[in-house]
Parts: C-alpha cells; sequence; structure tokens
DNA sequence: GTAAAAATTTACTGCACGGTAAACAGCTGT
DNA sequence: ACAGCTGTTTACCGTGCAGTAAATTTTTAC
C-alpha cells in the first residue's frame, strides 16, 4: 500500500475533512480498477479503455500518473503480491501444527470471508505468473513473492521440529513441495475449472505430506 | 498429426517423387511456425507477421488455411496437446515400477533427446494452459489433456496394486497428486527460472509420493 | 497440352489501440 | 483575489495490426 511507480513521489496531501480523493487514493481506485478490468477480460485482451471503464475518471488520469502500459502493470504487478501476502494473516503465537494448517487453507481459499474476493484476486495473481515466462520484471517480482509464501512455511517446519512436535526431515522440501501444491491446486480450479481441486488438493497436502511428519506415535 | 481444423479436409495429394509440399504439409508447416513465433513472443504479443516470419511462405498463407487467427490457435492447441500425447512413449509391458518412473520422467524431463524442445515446447503448452481461464475453448481442450495424463499414471497405480507391488492406496488421489506436482515443477522452472526445480520435483516425488506406494518391507 | 482448380504472393485497407496536447477545474498560499 | 500548482477532462493523432482483394504461379484432371 506504500511506494508505487517511481514517478514524482511527494504528490498531494490527505484532506482530513468530506471526502476529498488526492494523488494517493487516485492510484488506488487505478489498481483497484485495473484488478476487476484484468478479472473480466484477462492480461491478452486488457485495454487502457477497459481500466478506465472501471472506475469514476476517464481513462487518461493513467497517463498522468503512470507512464505508460507497462509502468502501470509493473506497479500493479508489487500491488498484488503485497495484497497476497497480506492476506494472510495467522496467529504466530499458536502451535506450529495449527499455524500450518492455518497457512494452508489461507493459501488455498482465502479469508473465511469474502471468498469470492479471493478466487478473483487469484485468476489475476495466477494469470500473471504465467506471464512472468516473458517478462523478467515480472519474474523477478513474482520470484522473490513466491519464496516469501514458501520462507513461511519452511520457518513453520523448523519451528515444529525445534519444538519437538515434528519429526525430523528437510525443511526446505517440504515447505517447497506444500507451497507447489498449493498453487498447482488453485491452478487447476482456475484454468481448467475443477471447483474442487482446492479441497482435494487439501487431503492430499493430510495425506502425503503432514501425515510424513508426524512423530511416531505422536498425536493425530 | 491427423485431423486439424475443420475447414475443407480433402486436400491436395502429396506428390512422391522430389520435396513437393501440398496442403497438408503447409498446415504442419504453419503450426510449426506458430511454435515458434509462440516460444519466441510469447502469447499476449504474438503477431500473424511473427508466424509469416519464422517459415519460408508468406503470413497470408495462413488466412487461405485458417479462417483467422483464433481458429489458427485452436487448431494450433490441438497439436500441442496432441504432440504432448505422442512424446510420452513408455515400454508397457515393464512392471509398473518402471513404468511410473518412466512416465514421471518423461513428463518432468522430456525425451533423452532433444531436451531443449522440451522445455520449448513446455514453455508454448503452459502459456496455453495459463490463458485457459479466459477460452473456454482452450480450457476443454487442455482439461481433456489433463486427463488423459492423469488417467495414464492412476492406471499405472492400479495395475501396480493388482500385481500386488503396491500398497493399496486411492489411486485417483496419488495419480492427481503426481500430475499436478510434475504441472508445478515444470512451471517453477519456465515461469520463475528455477532451473532445478524440475529435479527437487523429482526428489519430492520419490520421498513423499513412491516412498507411501511401497508395501512395508518390500523392494528399496 | 490445355483448362480448371488450388495454393501462394503482392499490394492494399480499415480500424482499434496506446498515447498526446491543450483546455479546464480545484485547491494552496500569500 | 489572483497566481501557480496539481489533477482531470475533452478531443485528437499516428501506428501497427488482422484481415482482404486481386494478380500470379503451381498443381491436378482430362
Amino acid at each position: 500500500m506504500s511506494e508505487f511507480s517511481g514517478d514524482d513521489a511527494g504528490g498531494g496531501e490527505v484532506d482530513v475533512a468530506d471526502e476529498k480523493v488526492s494523488a494517493k487514493d487516485t492510484r488506488e481506485v487505478i489498481m483497484e480498477a485495473t484488478f476487476r478490468a484484468l478479472a473480466k477480460r484477462g492480461y491478452t485482451d486488457l485495454r487502457m479503455r477497459d481500466i478506465g471503464d472501471e472506475m469514476e475518471l476517464t481513462r487518461q488520469v493513467i497517463h498522468y500518473h503512470f507512464d505508460g502500459k507497462n509502468d502501470l502493470l509493473a506497479s500493479f504487478l508489487r500491488y498484488v503480491a503485497e495484497q497476497y501476502e497480506g492476506s494472510v494473516e495467522v496467529d504466530e503465537s499458536a502451535d506450529p501444527w495449527t499455524e500450518l494448517q492455518a497457512r494452508i487453507d489461507q493459501c488455498l481459499f482465502g479469508p473465511e470471508f469474502d471468498e469470492f474476493g479471493h478466487w478473483e484476486r487469484m485468476k489475476v495473481y495466477h494469470e500473471l505468473f504465467a506471464h512472468a515466462q516473458n517478462d523478467d520484471r515480472h519474474r523477478e517480482i513474482l520470484d522473490e513473492h513466491y519464496d516469501q509464501i514458501k520462507q513461511s512455511i519452511v520457518d513453520v517446519v523448523e519451528d515444529g521440529m525445534e519444538e519437538g512436535v515434528f519429526r525430523e526431515v528437510d525443511a526446505e522440501l517440504v515447505g517447497q513441495l506444500i507451497t507447489d501444491v498449493i498453487h498447482v491446486g488453485r491452478e487447476r480450479r482456475i484454468s481448467l475449472g475443477h471447483d474442487d481441486a482446492p479441497k482435494e488438493t487439501r487431503r492430499a497436502i493430510d495425506e502425503y505430506i503432514l501425515d510424513s511428519l508426524v512423530v511416531d506415535g505422536g498425536p493425530e
């Protein structure tokens, strides 16, 4: 929600009273409009016009705030990544089992409320993800993002091992596998329309990955 | 390699002597040119011109053989799916363990020779896959294709269980999981540039999925 | 060998898109 | 209250693209 594109930074200030919009808000408005336009048209067919149609302001405003389509989409990608990370909120004080499960569920199913918004966001996210193969800028940002998600899983696994509630395993390998499987579960739902792919995925994670974390004769 | 788009089917015949090209060959030439163009430019930036530049013939020939860009890409998608399936060739007479491993390796790493071609093909395949979320025609074709790949894995697992070399498991779940993990392993390499993702994936499949197929006190 | 059909090329067109220019509004400070 | 800045709008290009039309060459059929 902080830093956006390069442009000129120290723009207008927020007028506290009434309902004033200023530079920063406008950018947020544009980001959200881009979101909806992208969800409707898809990356390939996205026109600047479509983004304009999704907001109150006219499409030319975009050119004032961003330096062309490329710049806009680069900023948007960062916006999406930040939003994704921000949406994964778990109780860090919980035991590793609970935290691990919570993280998996959040990534797979999204926040309990707003499940629809989750899949709309993910649709856009996954499309940008695929596009990274043709755009180094996208790749860099998404690579870093993907690693953070993975790392948060690895950390929980390592915590669990230290606390003795998980078996000794290769945390990197497990974390990567879980992250990957979550990713592909969502993708199968989004691209192929398999509505229950996330649920199947959840079950597979339970039976084939989490089970192997159980200490012999331990809980569950 | 057989049937193409709807158009008019029974075109010109092949002249045996010399090196003559006729209708069917031209379509193949166009398909291959589309392949290269797509690999270079990416789906979003693909122009008809690019396809024309990738072959001896001029780009207008495409309009003679296909009914516009959409028709071309629909035909191409089928072409790619068929090529993928045709490329997975394993010795069906081998024992389930060997066949399963062979299928996994083929999907992950491609034919031993032509490893470069494999990743070029997969790059295109995965991009089309992502695009399916915005195109029902693509989704239908790829859904069917994905299911066939999965089914071939499920079949091997079931064979193995009948022969008693695999433990009794939910073959559907295992087959789906293996297929999914292969998919995401490739994707991570292609989109994020993780060159050793396929190898990591292979190891994860071994340790977390195949291990669970081993009958207690069995081989390996 | 010649006429008809198929395949390919050369030359062109319409238009949708991203981007720009200049006019206009609204707030800020003095 | 008026100058000056930020932000927004209306109106307008220039380009690059998919697609077409007609001319030309090659292949097939008799």
